[in-house]
DNA sequence: TGTCATTGCGTTATACTGACACAATCTAAA
DNA sequence: TTTAGATTGTGTCAGTATAACGCAATGACA
């Protein structure tokens, strides 16, 4: 999927090095999903230099395909290799780019930024989102030197967003919940072994509706995508539920038809 | 939604204008739906030039928003206003335009097209579908000289189509299959009065496989979103089916929380 | 050792689905 | 004018899925 390929290994040579390197006005974003202790979380970039949070993005190689530029980005950005990554809408409003924050950047570097600066142009962004196992990854902190943090979705509109990344994670989450039953959510964004009260809080999130557990259970199974293990996770002061495997294969399947059900 | 843009008026002046008015490596295509005689039918261009289909598109003028970029090209190049449309996939393989075409119709014009021109350079192009009432169109030529036709789905892949149209062309339909239960087809691929058997047969053919046709009605009937007339269409020897008409407001209501179904 | 939240498994009434029957109707052919 | 044939309107019925709820078992903690 994502390629290895030298590019600036520092801020200052992207800058001067980038209308070389990238195609002219595009960009990606990549709406970074993850799932922890019962909520949908995303990974977001505090980005200090405008006091705002922003989504990992990147651009596009001259002569790359836009996917896989997108798994490169996702892979320079944070490490993630492997993902579960899908294009979900494009954004292309002509006044959405904010180029104060790439002026500042560029100021600190030296001189004023050229008005005809690749960076400072229109752009349009091609939105993605990844789906990602929240217990198999750990945040480090990316080369651009910005520092990451998972926000919960409720959190979300409490905090400080750039320019339109708000309105794209929004997409994003509608995306997510008009294409549930093609979207394999579930082996994505959960570990390995899971357990059903899990997976049924996953779908109550992205649903934002409760269900009914048994009701759940006896649908999940239905869909004979599960491996029942013979453990149990320990954990609460309660029952241990069992733990679960997809099984992959008809897995895949079965999200090929659609997950049908009237959740 | 579209405005109205003073353009160049010739195929010549856009080859030589065009860098000036749009935005770089960035063009449309439109995947014209329409519904007659029971098939579900595209509207392509032969492009006598190459002798190939083409899908219409065009390119974002430097300040205009991608989505009435998208109207606007619909508008110029099939005269088609206030139409449902629709962004559904992003198209960006290095390899995907074929400047060929370009070449020769700039030769035809003068001179040999200069190897930096901006026509001859990638492009990734925003896939769109429209869906529109095929009963209230007539085809006219288009504004680049081009013959529009309309052909049944089925005839697609019989026919030689231009570089990744016929990909698009795929990924329209796909789209328009997995998001069925939250896009306005009836409405706006059939005309304002239409019969049940209409709407069956509209699915069918999206879903490629029968309904049985007093289910259909029934679970339709259940949405409460159609209009009974008390009119029927006459016309076969048979029954003369009742015409419906849909009530607009339940129908954008229900289409929110999707018209769920087990198709 | 008992409490209590939570889980596994189960039940029931209701709604929905799939498969089919039959009468009504319209045009074209006889 | 009559009849045949295809198609539509309406209805039935068994099987399945869904929503709503019951109850015993379990595991950490007090």
């Amino acid at each position: 999927m994502s390629k290895s390929l030298a590019l600036p290994a520092s801020l200052k040579q992207l800058l001067i090095k980038g209308n070389e390197l990238f195609l002219p006005g595009i960009s990606i974003d990549c709406v970074i999903f993850g799932f922890h202790e019962n909520t949908l979380k995303l990974l977001l970039l505090d980005n200090s230099k405008i006091n705002k949070w922003t989504l990992p993005g990147g651009f596009v190689l001259k002569s790359e395909d836009i996917n896989d530029a997108a798994y490169r980005v996702l892979l320079e950005r944070t490490g993630l290799k492997d993902i579960y990554l899908k294009q979900f809408d494009v954004f292309g409003q002509p006044n959405r780019t904010d180029a104060s924050a790439h002026k500042t950047t560029y100021e600190q570097y030296g001189s004023k930024i050229p008005k005809d600066h690749w960076l400072i142009q229109r752009f349009v962004s091609v939105g993605y989102f990844a789906l990602i196992d929240y217990t198999n990854f750990s945040i480090q902190n990316d080369t651009m030197n910005a520092v990451y943090a998972w926000k919960g979705i409720e959190q979300i509109k409490h905090l400080t967003i750039d320019h339109d990344h708000g309105t794209i994670i929004q997409k994003a989450l509608e995306s997510l919940r008009t294409q549930l039953a093609y979207l394999p959510i579930g082996k994505n964004l959960l570990p390995k072994k899971f357990t059903m009260p899990e997976l049924q809080k996953l779908y109550e999130t992205i649903l934002s509706k409760p269900l009914d557990r048994r009701n759940f259970q006896r649908k999940m199974l239905g869909f004979g995508i599960l491996n029942k293990l013979n453990e149990t996770r320990k954990g609460g002061a309660h029952k241990a539920p069992y733990l679960y495997t997809f099984n992959d294969k008809k897995y895949q399947k079965a999200l090929k038809e659609g997950l049908y059900g009237s959740w």
